[in-house]
DNA sequence: CAGTATCCACCTAGATACTG
DNA sequence: CAGTATCTAGGTGGATACTG
């Protein structure tokens, strides 16, 4: 046992509530992507420099299954598929736009140190 | 060759940017809690419910490389390390910030749809 | 107190090939 | 076009024991 003791978890866990859902290198880019508008899943793909189709597939399932994404299946040969924010993906949008703000800086600042 | 096609990474990387730095299940909480204020080492894994000493010291490593937090070593005996925010961990408040409310927001979502 | 040192199970994510 | 099916290397993180 060298487990650290646990005496309140629920202050801070909204921050991994939060980062759960859009961690792991391609849901944040993703959800990046579809706030400019409905994408489908190549549109999308060519957006996301060296993404495999599955893992595309599998961050997209993800979105949807924790409610960020809209999946909409068009019945049609070839198929269509268009993935666009839901509601509770909107209103990531000021968490995306923070990331991406800050992100920016600080890629400016390493350029400026190099 | 499954791989989609890449023509324009910039745009969205600053998102993956900042999220590589916060990222794993710990970073982001112990950002979080460096907030209040400076901490010791079990002080601050004492707040991370479950994280186990090695985990603790090698994300406190990777965030002191990124030049988000600050180590200070007290040369005493029992140890004394203190951990804080560097002044670019502190330029991330707002970003956290955002995650936290964010988080906050959706899980009482959820505790109401139950 | 603040770590190291090992060992190991699991998962992630990439490569590749195939399809309705 | 929008996926699925396999296989696998490597990394992540947990468990456990030990220490200046």
């Amino acid at each position: 046992m060298t487990k650290l003791r646990a005496y309140d978890c629920a202050v801070g866990c909204p921050v991994e509530a939060t980062l759960d859902l859009i961690d792991g290198k391609w849901k944040g880019v993703i959800l990046y992507h579809l706030r400019e508008g409905t994408l489908r899943f190549n549109e999308l793909g060519r957006r996301l420099t060296g993404i495999t189709q599955r893992m595309l597939t599998k961050q997209l399932r993800e979105l949807e299954e924790a409610g960020l994404v809209e999946r909409v299946v068009y019945a049609q040969v070839p198929p269509k598929v268009e993935y666009s924010l839901s509601a509770e993906g909107r209103s990531l949008e000021p968490v995306i736009a923070a990331l991406a703000a800050w992100g920016e800086a600080r890629i400016a600042r390493m350029a400026k140190a190099a």
